[in-house]
DNA sequence: ATAGAATTCTAACGAACGTTAGATAAAGGA
DNA sequence: TCCTTTATCTAACGTTCGTTAGAATTCTAT
C-alpha cells in the first residue's frame, strides 16, 4: 500500500463499500478496517458518515460527468457519440465506481433527498444539451424530438452497461447501435 | 386498513421499505410500526428479513416478468413492443414496486449473490427471446443481431423510466422510440 | 364447554452501529 | 530544547439492530 493522503485512500475504501453494500449497509468499522486505520481517523478527516457518501457525490461524480459532457465535438457525429461512450472503458476503476454511485443515487436507490434533487438539476439539461448538438443533423426531420430522446434513452442504457454492470463494449459494438438510432441524420450533412 | 392476510400486508410493506431505504436500511422494527403490529409477528410469517426480501425477488418478481414475457404477440412488431412497455404504466403499485426492487438486484444495487445470479440466468435469455420475435423481421437484414440488441438496450431504459424513475410514458412517446429503431424491419412484412 | 392449535403480545438478549472523549505519538519551527 | 500543531490511537458512550423466550389471547373443532 502506497503512503498516499490517508484522506483519499479512505474516500476510495468508501466508494467501494457503498456500492457493493449502500449507504447504510456500509459501517465506518469495515472502512478503517480495509483501510488499516483506526475507527476514529475517519472522523478526523470526515466529519461523519452522511458527509464522506456526500463529498463522493457532489465532488467526485459530478466532476467526472462534467468533464465528460465537455467532450470536444469531432467532426463525424456518430464517431462522437461512439467515443463518448466507449471512453467509459478507460475510466479509472475508482472514477468507474463513483459514476456507478452517481447512478445509483440518479435511480434513487441510495443517498438522500438532497442529493437526488442535485441529479434532477442535472438531468433537466440532458436532453437540450444532446439537442443542441444534434441540431445540425436533425434540422430538416419531422421526428427529431423522438431521435433525441431515443438517443438520450440508448445511451443511458449503454453507460450502465458499462459502468454499472461492469461490462465491456467494444467501439463497434457501440458505433452500431448509435448508428441504428442516427441512420436517418448520417445522410444529411456526412458522407 | 382492510383486514387482509397479515402476511401479505408484511410483503407489502416491506417492499416500500426495501425500496426505499435498501435492504440494511430497512429495519424489522420499521416495517412492523408501518404494518401496526407487533415486531415478533414478523418472524412467525417469515423466518428471517433475508427470507422476506428473498420471497419477494423469487416469487413475485419472476412471476411478474415471467407473466409480461409471456404476453400474446400483436399482429403488428411496433404495436407489439409498445404495448409491451405501454402496459408497465398500468402495473398496480406494488407490482411496480416489485419490479423496482427486481432491478435494483438486477442491476447488483442490492440482494446477495444467490439472487444475483438468478438475475443473470434470466438475463441470458432476454436476447435470444427478442431475436426469435424479430426473426421474421429481419431474417434478410445484415445488421440483424445489432438491431435485436439496440431494441432491447431500448427497451431497459424505457422499462427504467417507468418502473424505477416512476414516469409516466405515453403510447405515441414510447411508439416513436421503437419505430426508430425497427425502422428497417417495418417495410418487410407490415404495410 | 373445553382442549388444542393458531395468533399475537411484552420484554429482553447480545451484537453492532455512529460517534466522541481524551490520551499518546510525531513533526516542525522558535 | 521546548512548545505548538498535526496525526493517530484505545476505550468507551448511548442507541439501534436482528432475533428469541415465553406468556397471553383468540380461534376452532369436538
Amino acid at each position: 500500500m502506497t503512503d498516499r493522503d490517508l484522506r483519499d485512500r479512505i474516500k476510495e475504501v468508501a466508494v467501494k463499500q457503498f456500492n457493493a453494500n449502500g449507504y447504510h449497509g456500509t459501517t465506518i468499522r469495515n472502512i478503517a478496517k480495509d483501510v488499516n486505520c483506526s475507527l476514529p481517523m475517519i472522523y478526523y478527516y470526515y466529519n461523519n458518515k452522511k458527509e464522506l457518501f456526500d463529498e463522493i457525490i457532489k465532488k467526485d461524480f459530478f466532476s467526472l460527468i462534467k468533464k465528460q459532457a465537455s467532450q470536444l465535438k469531432n467532426e463525424n457525429i456518430i464517431d462522437f457519440y461512439t467515443k463518448f461512450i466507449y471512453n467509459l472503458n478507460a475510466l479509472s476503476d475508482y472514477d468507474k465506481l463513483v459514476y456507478r454511485l452517481g447512478i445509483k443515487v440518479y435511480m434513487s436507490f441510495d443517498g438522500d433527498e438532497e442529493l437526488m434533487s442535485l441529479m434532477d438539476e442535472w438531468e433537466k439539461n440532458i436532453l437540450p444539451r444532446h439537442r443542441e448538438i444534434l441540431k445540425p443533423y436533425t434540422k430538416n426531420m419531422n421526428n427529431e424530438k423522438a431521435i433525441v430522446r431515443t438517443l438520450v434513452h440508448l445511451l443511458e442504457t449503454l453507460i450502465v452497461n458499462i459502468v454499472v454492470k461492469n461490462r465491456y463494449l467494444t467501439e463497434d459494438e457501440i458505433r452500431e447501435e448509435i448508428s441504428i438510432v442516427l441512420q436517418g441524420c448520417i445522410t444529411k450533412e456526412d458522407g
